[in-house]
DNA sequence: GATAAACCCTGACGTTACGTCAGGGTCAAG
DNA sequence: CTTGACCCTGACGTAACGTCAGGGTTTATC
């Protein structure tokens, strides 16, 4: 029932080190000390050792570690949804580079050559913004791409940086509603996504609440978009798609 | 036809800052300079950084990335094939930590409860040794997980640092072999894998030459396998695999 | 019941793979 | 001809541990 550091380390496959250092970090502090000052771990502290090894497998630092688990607000299951997804989409993106490879040996023997953008897309992270014109293309207002490229175009590096800001600042400010619990249809749960909406119209290209709703849709019918958002908070993907399905019919 | 380091920084979605440090490194040294100093890379060092991404991907650490690069013998197809393999066994490590949520879940909603060792073994590298006996026993030789256990009971600190050593010492040569260009069926191949056989045979069972091409089989079979061999040199897995078929008819 | 091997503790410095300035030269569009 | 984006070379900072050192504790075994 009471695990010292050797044996943790051993079921877990980490070094003792690890643990020290996460004890420090203070991610990980064991539920006990022995008499003698040893570690003792429980196997609520194992549960917890899971969950931050998950994390971790999945890019996150020891800082944002801290933070989601120290988060009152945890949720054990809902984190375990949100680590799924996240992982899906990991999946998808080896696919990707299976696809590639695959491509790279056919090219290789005389098949068709990749494009420079080809041979190193399924490397970094997803950039939604990049993407969402595409999409959006798909579903018919075939300009988007070309309005949006125009448009970018002029964009001057503080221009990039200031719309990275204000993107930021959107989202923070809906995850600090999700972390309130306010639902998704509430004012100003639409107020929010509202912000978002406008951003891409001003940013981008002309988006409609119904354009808008069609993007909500994909954030959590694509693997990708649905880890960007909830790589932010568990649950983002869902909760961004109601509230802007909610604010297309208010 | 000439990049400049923002462009391909732009391209494979990494950093100037991370292509100064390959080029400090000599990862990835630019073709070219141009008069005023400017790094100037040309296609075939975009296909290197390729290289580079994947095995970093994979998580190869840098000096490995040079050492894998720099050998003269390097081969382009050779190495794709090596990370084409070790992706899978990516991917299948990915599904059995989705698999294990989908477990923790349904234990949680009242289903059966994971046991310890469950809760962490798709964390950490695989290790051939520990499953090696779980597996002979599947072909037969039922007694092998117990006599392993029995014997490795008694294994000291010292006693698992000398095999490791051991082990290493046969894998270098191994490595080494395949390096010059030995053929599996050559005599020299076939009394290398002979000293691993002898190993197994010492340390944890007793594993006959035919129940040894069992394991071969097995190398290129499962993932897990041939991700092993497969990070110490390009078609590892495969040379050793023939080359024990060749020494267990020879 | 002693004695060694294995295990635990707390510092504290080392390492990898970059991030992040500083200070200064270069290129291209208006 | 200037201004914003871009490039250079140091050089120090950082994250997540690895790796001793020096010293106490537990446990298996003789």
């Amino acid at each position: 029932m009471a695990y010292t550091v050797g044996k943790v380390a051993r079921l877990a496959h980490v070094s003792v080190r690890t643990l020290h250092h996460y004890d420090e970090l203070g991610i990980l502090e064991p539920s006990g000390r022995s008499e003698s000052g040893y570690r003792l771990y429980t196997d609520a502290d194992l549960a917890q050792l899971q969950q931050v090894l998950f994390y971790k497998e999945l890019g996150f630092s020891l800082e944002q570690i801290a933070d989601a688990l120290g988060d009152p607000g945890f949720d054990r299951s809902e984190a375990l949804q949100q680590q799924r997804g996240l992982i899906t989409s990991r999946v998808s993106q080896l696919e990707a580079m299976l696809d590639l490879i695959d491509r790279t040996v056919a090219a290789e023997n005389g098949g068709i050559a990749l494009s420079k953008e080809e041979m190193f897309e399924v490397f970094g992270d997803f950039d939604p913004t990049e993407y969402e014109a595409e999409v959006k293309e798909r579903w018919g207002e075939t300009d988007a791409y070309k309005e949006s490229a125009r448009r970018t175009a002029r964009y001057t590096k503080a221009d990039w940086q200031r719309f990275k800001d204000e993107a930021e600042e959107i989202n923070t400010a809906i995850a600090a509603l999700i972390d309130e619990g306010v639902a998704p249809d509430d004012a100003r749960a639409m107020d929010a996504v509202e912000r978002a909406r406008l951003q891409i119209d001003q940013w981008f290209y002309p988006c409609s609440r119904e354009m808008h709703a069609n993007l909500g849709e994909m954030y959590i019918a694509d693997p990708r978009f649905t880890a960007t958002y909830e790589k932010i908070r568990p649950g983002m993907a869902r909760w961004m798609r109601d509230a802007i399905a909610a604010n297309a019919t208010r």
